[in-house]
DNA sequence: CTGACTGCAAACGTTTTGCACGGTA
DNA sequence: TACCGTGCAAAACGTTTGCAGTCAG
């Protein structure tokens, strides 16, 4: 059991039993839309407004707790902030796995050929994963 | 001048002052929001309806002619369709440079260690670009 | 001439906002 | 206790749809 509490707290985040459970919803998920993220958290809180999701997202993007995935042909799904990384995104399943891959020659590259010096970088790959091929 | 009445037809459009027009200035602007068009389009057409720069940038969409590029915390801007390429996006200034990176080795590792096919690749380097550092 | 395109207005789905109430620190 | 978060409803926003008139082929 990750410590959630904590992570809110060094975002500046109020701890509250909604937060808790849209963090740990991102931590199994690992990557999720809002609208899924709605349908879950229905099941533990009958009441919960949708407001409460919008609301609680945009904070965690502003507090780079959570990202923003924009996924080709889809609509954006959320995940929690780790060490740069790209995404295997399955067009059959649409499932999203998490892959390292050093884009550090490709940054060098840019910053000589093109003088531009990348601070940020998306890379997504879709396709068909192994289960579905 | 390109011909893009023969751009329209080869993808099975009925060519009209207006989609001739949104033609131009995609291969003017290179990527264009469909705010951005719609305001360059009301200069030509005071009466254009957003509504039409929807339904012809949804029927270039399905006919290929036109991609949608989603850019990371901002709004989609669209580009003729051409080779594979990836995008240098200037945070500073929002210009948006084409730059052509090979990905083969990459994909060719991707399919070997995780046993995924990729079909399509999405690479964007945000920064600073040369004008503005 | 026929079907497709345009422009307008209405509808739609998604996201944001305002407010009263309740909970966190 | 004071402020912030929640839930609800309404509003705002971006996009799509239906329709009548017009245009391309």
């Amino acid at each position: 059991m990750i410590n959630y509490t904590d992570i809110l707290r060094e975002h500046n985040l109020k701890v509250t039993p909604q937060r808790l459970a849209i963090v740990n919803e991102l931590y199994l998920k690992g990557h999720i839309s809002i609208e899924a993220l709605y349908e879950l958290m229905i099941k533990k809180f009958d009441s919960i407004s949708l407001a409460t999701i919008y609301k609680n997202i945009n904070l965690m993007l502003e507090s780079a707790l959570v990202q923003e995935v924009k996924v080709p042909n889809a609509k954006s799904v959320y995940e929690l902030t780790k060490a740069s990384h790209s995404h295997l995104i399955c067009t059959e399943c649409s499932n999203i796995e998490d892959i390292t891959i050093d884009l550090k020659t490709i940054q060098n590259n840019v910053l000589h050929t093109n003088e531009f010096k990348v601070s940020f970088t998306s890379l997504s790959l879709s396709g068909i994963c192994k289960k579905c091929s």
